[in-house]
DNA sequence: CGGCATAAGTTATTCCATACAACTAATGCG
DNA sequence: CGCATTAGTTGTATGGAATAACTTATGCCG
């Protein structure tokens, strides 16, 4: 059962063996964490363990292919040098599938962050049947399972992102309007071995975990609001490294934040959601381009000072401010990060939504909202499903463990 | 350091002794949460820990006076009989202490959930001086501290519930607008001795929490959104028993969602706020009434079937639906409770807020939201706080266990 | 070049919370 | 009165982690 954050708290149990799969777990994060490669006497400075006890549990997450160490370093102080330990690459891997409206794709991550195997088939896919789609995504799994497995590594798992309301618990598409796709049982229809666990969550929430770890190891904020601009806006809650996911896994649901009682008609059946104003489809209509024209063809009038594309996305701006506002005031966040196309937008959109922040937002004066692009612009979704299954390796190394 | 809920997970230590801790915290809740008192065996089939160590963990709690034995049951069935464990009353207790516009007062708990001890004064507060409404309060919780301990109990702590931002982790008070108070310390004007542990958090999250445990022992959801009504409009969201706080604990301000960009002006600068249209003032406004009426005088134009009392609740129910749509679509809850004075006139505004949700919650066709008024309603907030307290208590007994 | 300080990592021992098994205690039942 | 049954206790074993002492591998200084 791979969940985008672990199974809810239930009754933990307590004997006496979960204190060493705790502290294994303590000790494989700590390396994963950790801003440089760190010896074992640095784990055990990080978590408070002991170094004797760090050691064993280090030999454990060697012999389990989770960790790997370094040759030893050089150092210009006096001393046995440090071995130092790094997440091991190549060895345990998740894998991260994706349906989206004009793709299809799947990734596969090592412990060390590293893509290890990947495949994007693009296409128009709005409206296609599931079965055909999935059948598609599950044979793109399928080899790419072949090829990592055929060099040795370990696949964990597979979590699969999609743009819709997903049950998490159930594995369940309820509804993704954008795909056509509802009330459906995703995972079968991969036709993956029985073996292979594979989760189910929302893009934008796996996007939004994404962004805990750019590639370029710089620090993003541990708590943050993410929000996708796609065909429709979704958004990640992040608190303290956690995704929120709320009682399904339905979490997020910006886009349909009202912004204007008197606004358009949106397909949900209400009037004025945030959508109509800086959906992609919408803005792209609001200045003048097609639905399918390109985001480029947008950027290019933008550049140009077009009146109507700078207008349309300073409506969208306004719109967005207004929903994001609404956004921090219940829940209290201090980051926006920016991603789909608001992403490449960003610059464009700051001035309308810094705006509407600085009005709305209550805690604006103790403190202001830091709003920016989002650092993983990549395919984030894919990028996140993966490392949910990576997390729930390091969240419980003991499963890889033999003695 | 009390906090509405346990403090961040941070880094968290492994050592052996943590063990012990984790399951006599265990043990001390599979008591409180049990339907029935149990007996030790009872607690180790719902634990999972054996009858020997439910015994040596229940020994130890007995004598921190957490737990306590009822005589012996009468059964019916063949074996020895089983000695009832229940929460100890009347030993350890946590304070509830609370300023709002209209009193201030203090409210004591034991493990059992009894009211120990309790002083309200009513009074108008609005933009009195905090200095001067604090050192009364403070003069309260000193008086019940004395009585209290005079009777043999130990206060495990305090906890005060402000109607404004609270920043839990600074223990300050930022803003609250219907006190007219602001950057403030609440805890040292309190006057209290420094050896008892005060923290601060809102009103309407403790209010919250307190539905969690309703006096009749009834079970409510585990996972709800509270709204508060009062002159301002707050909300608490418990996920799984825990309060989702946010990065400061500024979660669950509601009140300000706009509503309709049209509409008339709020103190907060913005237009159209849910409480311009769903607080105390305005619904009495709306419905021809002075801010300073009682709630009753409403009660009785509704029930005189009074026109513009009607109509004022009416649309107070569709801007209170509305956001609470939105709500619920950012956060994925499907129970609403409705306290303060929405609990008062529930019933006056289901048709409205039902009609709202029905039309707007995306989740409906496979969630509706439950929708009702709040179990818990005298001074919820005051019992919340304390129970905070108490919590604390039980999530980590060892605190109270010398040997 | 050899002793010494220093830091990393390991080995041997102790400690302690829990599991396990066997016991005693207190009841109903035939 | 013996027996089955269930609650609770006692005594022993297990196994993680702490502690202290050790080994290893370096830099530094005379």
């Amino acid at each position: 059962m791979e969940h985008p954050t672990r199974p809810r708290p239930a009754a933990p149990a307590a004997r006496q063996a979960s204190l060493r799969e705790h502290n294994l777990a303590l000790v494989a994060r700590a390396v994963l964490d950790a801003a440089a490669p760190p010896s074992r006497a640095a784990v055990a400075q990080a978590t408070g363990l002991t170094r004797p006890t760090v050691s064993t549990l280090v030999d454990r997450l060697l012999r389990a292919r989770v960790l790997d160490e370094l040759p030893p370093e050089q150092r210009r102080t006096a001393g046995r040098p440090a071995v130092p330990l790094v997440p091991a690459a190549r060895t345990l891997v998740g894998m991260g599938l994706e349906v989206d409206v004009d793709f299809v794709g799947a990734r596969v991550l090592d412990l060390a962050g590293n893509v290890v195997a990947e495949r994007i088939d693009p296409g128009q896919l709005h409206d296609a049947p599931p079965q055909e789609t999935l059948a598609r995504l599950g044979e793109i799994a399928r080899r790419l399972t072949d090829d990592v497995v055929r060099a040795g590594m370990t696949l964990a798992g597979a979590q699969l992102a999609l743009p819709g309301l997903v049950d998490v618990h159930r594995r369940r598409l309820q509804v993704a309007p954008n795909l056509g796709w509802s009330s459906l049982d995703p995972v079968p229809l991969l036709g993956l071995p029985s073996s292979l666990d594979v989760g189910v969550a929302n893009e934008a929430n796996l996007a939004g975990l994404a962004q805990l770890r750019p590639a370029d190891r710089s620090t993003t904020a541990s708590s943050f609001l993410y929000v996708s601009g796609e065909v429709g806006i979704g958004a990640a809650v992040v608190l303290d490294r956690e995704l929120y996911l709320g009682l399904h896994g339905w979490s997020g649901e910006i886009g349909h934040l009202p912004v204007d009682p008197n606004g358009p008609r949106c397909r949900c059946g209400a009037t004025g959601c945030l959508e109509q104003y800086a959906g992609k489809d919408a803005i792209l209509r609001a200045a003048g381009l097609a639905p399918s024209d390109p985001l480029a063809a947008l950027r290019d009038l933008l550049d140009d000072g077009d009146a109507p594309a700078l207008a349309a996305v300073g409506a969208a701006g306004r719109a967005l401010g207004r929903a994001l506002a609404a956004t921090i005031n219940l829940l209290d966040l201090d980051t926006v990060l920016l991603g789909g196309i608001y992403t490449d937008l960003a610059e464009d959109l700051r001035p309308a939504v810094r705006d509407e922040l600085d009005a709305r937002v209550l805690a604006t004066p103790w403190s202001p909202t830091d709003l920016r692009a989002a650092p993983v612009a990549d395919r984030a979704a894919l990028t996140g499903a993966a490392q949910v299954v990576l997390r729930g390796v390091v969240d419980d190394p003991a499963r890889f463990c033999e003695a």
